[in-house]
DNA sequence: AACCAGGCGCATA
DNA sequence: TATGCGCATGGT
């Protein structure tokens, strides 16, 4: 019999953490939010400092949730270095907490393959769709995120019901590529970023903005600097001269601070 | 009714 | 190297 599990969690805001557009399989249950990581279903809240698990031991804690919110690292620190920027120092007044979660690589590419040219709530959709279609039943209505070998299972036209558009033809041919070894994510995790980033890019409708989503979320590569419309926005508005030095090492920690900042605050003229 | 959405592949010069 | 266009689908 499992029992709940709290832990104190300082520099930590979860619900914003899972909703900051890295991650789209997180949704509100009354005070609790409800998701799915590694083939298990969980439901935590958070009250202050205070984070609680329903349904999880300690040992599930130190082994699961714990590396998947990045609370096992100082981003206190991290934030400090990126924060001498005054617009990044900003960002993480007015949202601290936020965190890089260690989502699964596989997860991790196949939802930002999924994501491009598309907007969130329908990113959501089909990706509940695909793994209500092909992920393990957890029972509760939760299933797991669908391994690469059952996505080709089901061929192309058998994507049709979720509904992903011309990117169904891209997530075949990753879930090929993977399934053949021909992309090995532990020869990914080790390579030197760049080198990295150009594996992934040999999938079809993987481009420099997937990859480097893909190496900062599913790979916990902090570097990686993912660019999508708004940050490129920001970047030719606010960094003409480039990112500052500060933001070595962490630039996609710093680039997700800048890109919710500007996602929610949207002060065009601050 | 057009336009847009955490892009990318392909054609063209 | 740098543009421009089409792409499936759904929301505004």
């Amino acid at each position: 019999m499992t029992k709940d599990f709290c832990v104190r969690a300082p520099f930590f805001d979860l619900a914003v953490s899972v909703d900051c557009g890295q991650s789209f399989r997180w949704e509100k249950r009354g005070e609790f939010l409800h998701g799915v990581a590694f083939g298990k279903a969980v439901d935590v809240k958070q009250t202050g400092d205070i984070l609680c698990f329903l349904n999880t031991d300690e040992e599930d804690f130190a082994k699961l949730w714990k590396p998947y919110f990045s609370l096992d690292t100082d981003y206190e620190a991290i934030c400090a270095q990126i924060g001498k920027d005054s617009r990044a120092g900003k960002a993480i007044s007015t949202f601290p907490g936020i965190r890089i979660l260690r989502q699964e690589p596989w997860e991790a590419l196949c939802s930002f393959i999924i994501s491009q040219n598309n907007n969130i709530p329908r990113i959501k959709g089909i990706i509940q769709r695909l793994c209500a279609m092909l992920g393990d039943d957890l029972g509760n209505g939760d299933y797991s995120f669908p391994s690469p070998e059952k996505i080709l299972s089901c061929s192309l036209d058998g994507l049709a019901p979720i509904r992903s558009g011309f990117r169904a033809k891209y997530i075949m041919d990753a879930a090929e590529k993977v399934s053949r070894g021909e992309i090995d994510f532990e020869k990914i995790k080790s390579a030197p970023l760049q080198e990295a980033n150009d594996m992934l890019k040999c999938i079809k409708g993987v481009g420099d903005k997937v990859a480097r989503c893909t190496l900062l979320y599913g790979f916990n590569r902090l570097d990686a600097f993912p660019v999508d419309v708004w940050v490129k926005r920001i970047l030719e508005l606010r960094y003409p001269d480039g990112l500052p030095e500060c933001f070595n090492g962490y630039r996609g920690v710093a680039q997700q601070y800048l890109f919710h900042y500007e996602r929610t605050v949207n002060d065009s003229n601050g």
